[in-house]
DNA sequence: CTATACTATGATAATGATTTTCAAATTCAC
DNA sequence: GTGAATTTGAAAATCATTATCATAGTATAG
């Protein structure tokens, strides 16, 4: 944790920027808090341990992170954006509509069908979203109880 | 066209609802209007022939085209949400950073994939999204020449 | 250590998009 | 037509995101 701190502060500083507390306390609750966390999320947790931290900084914290490639903003088509470290290997998600659990998978066979669709199309990609919508487990069963 | 906003009315009238010629002008720009037009677009369009539909009927009246299933809510996390047909058989999306291009494709396997994916976390999925972001044919070939 | 020149901060305001409200108009069944 | 309902358009409210600005903090050169 204080070795990727460092390391991120360094490309901070190669781009221009200084330090500074706030700002670490955001990066440090960030990649300690659960996955998909939105920006009052973090707000709020960040706020736990220094009242003074404004919600801008948050907001901003994040949107470095997300240009460095640390964090990966999501939208859900809900509510507001969400992040996620993006340290970990890629992964997509598994949306519940009824109770907002999201979870996560790989499957390496859909990406290189993926990579395959867009040579085909002259398309040079660089990123790519899947979502999969739809119920999770429990509320599967809770709905088929219902009827 | 005409059965088609016939065979609305009828699910309109099922759920309680009436029939307006507001709507059914929204409707019908909706289905002729090329994909992925906003709600601006279609606001735009609409009072060409109805300078008197204001932007809340045609709001409303696409939340319920996608709530009965005949419209597709699109975001590509840019500006405002877009919107499809949902009469064509499923695609996916890709979408150039670089000039807003989206094109689309179809891929059977990958629509397997995220079945049998599905299946494996006992998750019941009523519908995905697959965006691949990148640089299309034309912008990807500008870029290699200005280095 | 201090001065200086910058970046970062927090509060708040501005923006942009979506959604709601409400009185008036329209539709439909009778 | 009449009455009970839905729909409408304009405007306001909401919600999330982004920008502004004066102040505070940080790095660096001397």
């Amino acid at each position: 944790m204080d070795s990727l701190l460092k390391r991120i502060n360094l490309e901070i500083a190669a781009i221009g920027g200084k330090r500074s507390r706030s700002r670490a306390q955001v990066i440090e609750v960030f990649f300690r808090t659960g996955p998909h966390a939105t920006l009052e999320d973090l707000t709020h947790a960040v706020r736990k341990r220094n009242r003074s931290v404004g919600y801008a900084t948050v907001y901003r914290t994040m949107k470095l992170l997300a240009k460095l490639g640390y964090a990966k903003e999501l939208d859900f088509g809900d509510g507001p954006k969400r992040y996620e470290s993006n340290l970990e290997s890629h992964h997509d998600h598994l949306v519940c509509q009824e109770c907002g659990l999201v979870s996560e998978f790989q499957e390496p066979r859909i990406e290189s069908l993926q990579e395959q669709v867009a040579k085909q199309h002259g398309f040079l990609p660089t990123m790519h979203r899947l979502d999969i919508y739809g119920l999770c487990r429990q509320c599967a069963l809770a709905g088929k109880k219902e009827n």
